[in-house]
DNA sequence: TTATTAACTTAGGAGGATCGTT
DNA sequence: AACGATCCTCCTAAGTTAATAA
């Protein structure tokens, strides 16, 4: 079963729609602000469940019981927060207008809205989930398999492992480098290794090769120049008024600064004198990105541990309204300035530390190498903290990207056990595990996130799977022939909706319409489950193994599977390339990794139409040619019409091969339309995976990363092989 | 325990840069 | 050389997870 169960027909080709998602993230609107009211019965249940397994059907005894619970719960929680009862004030009050009855018909509902105690069903076999120490073994035999399975080129992060690969270092590789001595050096020269190839950009620095430092130091040397703040508001002069209500009105600096991040919102207009403006923003652009590249070069890298890395974002961000994305509470609002004085600052002690702009200060320097950031300031809308950080190029974003590779395949190799396991936790008496058992079959199957709870009111009103709501499935005995079908409609991460039709397995369909009893639309499914309950039993059942591991195994075993399955040996490059495309589309699609479909996209697709249109007819009258060619070839049999045939052959050919390229492209934009392949790529996908299959094709791995993705993975591309697998 | 927060990864869109064609 | 389509880079929002506080 393993792996397969991913990528049917029927749920990458026939039931992933994705036509109308975007235009239909409105419809879940109106349910946002409902669901989170019952929140809180939640969480009671869920102390509740614990002291009572026993009693079983005297359901009129529990519910007395909670009704209580929830009284006494409900008065003290009032005060806790505020925020919420505000909003759960409003939505009562609806509600009350509309019936009294109901209200308080719907709270013990509410009280009930999932029985702590499983009913046996039929099927049941009773079955009680292992206490934790059976479980664990999992972790036992694993560690052995790892060195039996390892492909001997390949390190890993296990811990075991690491640590002879270390004493072997230390032994030999001490002569060869003298760089672990630099490394404690208080002030770092830039490495003599590094010095000397000044003009040919220095040579890459194989980090892969290298020790690692102990779990939890990031680096013992860090030095930076500061970040570089949005260049300061400028004020409009004199000349330029604001009017309110048709006056004139004078704004302060700040305001008009405000009111300009308004104006630029409003659509431009781009009117007269084209050749002026043309002009114009041609110079500009010119030094705007000179100006850019000085500013790179400054400020786009810092030292760190003897090495000169690229900053990934070293510049502040501007000022401005905040946009959210999809229908956001706090869209629109002032995203204000960051100062110097909002800023720490991160380096070594034996560093340079940045000087901050002339007349400010920073709010503070620390020396914090349990930690990878430069620069962080805490935003204003949301009131998290930003960080600048290093490139994905970079020594410590390389590591941490190998290892969550590794941990994936160390995934691969349990997961199968894993499977059996959740499968027999959907026959569990405990409520918990059956939640714990369906959300973590989800997840496997559907490579759903994980589903953190969010702020009402903070944030769009997005789920993930253990924040699942009621009335995000739908189920349906029978659909289009099919037994047991879930229909999941719901906005994930980014306001994208995720729509899809699974047929899924008796038990699981059996198990959320148990869930689902006695609930309303906006309660959540899984209302004994959380991320936290969730990733503490991965956790014991493998080292390392949280829910978003699914995704990376799942998105990585899909490609290896996918390039297996559609690569045909004898096919050109272009057609390894579409194979590539596809298998990479696959995993998109199960990832539900969207983009609107781009604005030109029917035109271009129609001008490609008329010109495969156009090579065909070309390709007609060269195979005329060629015909004719080859009559008189036949007459006159000498060695000039002979050669005449032949270039007639090669046209011919030439067009074929133009035609084929031209069909190829138009497949691949046609299924492409609406599938961001890019996140994937750079996400989820072990390049492992990818360079061993260009390296086993001949496809130059340029053909599939860019420069940017090829200095991401450089780990990658220099250690896999050919038969490199996941 | 539960809630909060810090740190880090994952995400799609905007718009400039580049490419291939005419 | 100009043009239009596509690619790439930047931007920063929105997730996940583990540590820490209450």
């Amino acid at each position: 079963m393993s792996g397969d169960h991913l990528h049917n027909d029927s749920q990458i080709e026939a039931d992933f729609r994705l036509n109308d998602s975007h235009k239909h993230k409105d419809k879940h609107k109106d349910r946002e602000h409902r669901h989170k009211e019952h929140k809180k019965d939640k969480e009671k249940d869920r102390e509740k469940s614990k002291h009572s397994n026993s009693e079983h059907k005297d359901s009129e005894k529990k519910h007395k019981e909670k009704e209580k619970t929830k009284h006494k719960d409900g008065s003290s929680e009032k005060h806790k927060d505020k925020h919420k009862d505000r909003d759960k004030e409003k939505r009562k009050e609806e509600k009350v207008r509309a019936s009294g009855d109901a209200k308080i018909k719907k709270e013990k509902e509410n009280g009930f809205s999932s029985p702590p105690r499983i009913k046996d069903e039929p099927e049941d076999d009773g079955y009680f989930a292992p206490p934790k120490e059976d479980i664990k073994p999992l972790k036992r035999p694993r560690e052995e398999d790892d060195a039996d399975y390892k492909p001997k080129k390949i390190k890993t992060e296990d811990l075991k492992k690491e640590k002879k690969r270390k004493l072997e270092e230390e032994e030999d590789g001490k002569l060869k480098k003298p760089k672990n001595k630099d490394k404690d050096k208080k002030v770092p020269e830039p490495d003599s290794k590094k010095k000397k190839p000044k003009k040919e950009e220095e040579q890459k620095w194989k980090w892969w090769e290298e020790e690692r430092y102990p779990e939890g130091i990031k680096w013992k040397f860090l030095e930076h120049k500061g970040p570089v703040f949005a260049p300061p508001y400028e004020p409009l002069p004199e000349n330029v008024k604001f009017y309110y209500d048709g006056k004139v009105m004078k704004l302060s600096p700040k305001a008009e600064e405000v009111a300009t991040f308004f104006a630029k919102m409003l659509d431009h207009e781009y009117t007269t004198k084209e050749i002026f403006r043309k002009n114009f923003f041609k110079d500009w652009r010119k030094k705007i990105k000179e100006e850019n590249e000085k500013l790179l070069k400054e400020y786009g890298f810092c030292i760190m541990d003897n090495h000169r890395e690229r900053i990934a974002n070293f510049k502040i961000e501007p000022p401005g309204l905040f946009r959210g994305r999809g229908n956001h509470p706090k869209m629109g609002m002032l995203k204000r300035r960051i100062m110097p004085e909002d800023i720490i600052i991160n380096c070594s002690k034996d560093a340079k530390v940045p000087s901050p702009p002339t007349g400010h200060k920073w709010k503070e320097v620390r020396h914090d190498n349990k930690v990878t950031w430069l620069v962080s300031w805490t935003e204003n809308i949301q009131g998290s903290i930003k960080y600048i950080m290093l490139n994905p190029s970079s020594r410590i974003k390389g590591e941490k990207d190998w290892q969550k590779y590794e941990t994936a395949r160390r995934l691969k190799k349990c997961v199968d056990k894993i499977r059996n396991q959740y499968r027999e936790d959907w026959k569990s008496k405990e409520m918990k595990v059956r939640q714990r058992a369906v959300a973590l079959y989800f997840i496997d199957k559907l490579a759903l996130r994980a589903g953190n709870e969010k702020e009402e009111g903070e944030t769009a009103d997005t789920v993930g799977c253990c924040s699942l709501r009621v009335e995000h499935i739908n189920l349906h005995p029978e659909l289009d022939g099919q037994e047991y079908v879930v229909e999941f409609d719901f906005l994930g991460k980014d306001s994208i909706r995720y729509y899809n039709k699974v047929p899924v397995e008796k038990r699981v369909f059996k198990n959320l319409q148990l869930f689902m009893e006695n609930k309303q639309p906006e309660d959540d499914l899984f209302d004994r489950l959380n991320t936290g309950i969730l990733n503490k039993h991965l956790q014991d059942l493998m080292e390392g193994l949280t829910a978003k591991v699914f995704r990376t195994y799942n998105a990585s075993i899909t490609l290896q599977q996918q390039l297996k399955e559609l690569t045909a040996p004898d096919e050109n490059i272009p057609a390894k390339i579409l194979s590539y495309n596809r298998a990479n589309r696959a995993v998109a699609i199960l990832c539900n990794h969207q983009r609107a479909p781009p604005k030109t996209f029917e035109k271009s697709m129609m001008n490609l139409q008329s010109k495969i249109d156009a090579k065909k007819e070309q390709l007609a009258d060269a195979r005329r040619d060629l015909k004719s060619a080859k009559a008189d070839a036949k007459v006159l049999k000498d060695a000039k019409t002979k050669k005449v045939v032949e270039s007639k052959k090669k046209a011919v050919q030439r067009l074929e091969e133009q035609l084929m390229k031209l069909e190829v492209q138009a497949t691949d934009r046609e299924e492409n339309k609406q599938i961001a392949l890019g996140t994937s790529k750079l996400n989820y996908l072990d390049p492992r995976i990818t360079v061993a299959w260009c390296k086993k094709w001949g496809v130059p791995i340029e053909k599939i990363y860019n420069k940017t993705q090829r200095e991401k993975f450089a780990w990658a591309i220099d250690m896999a092989d050919e038969d490199y697998e996941f």
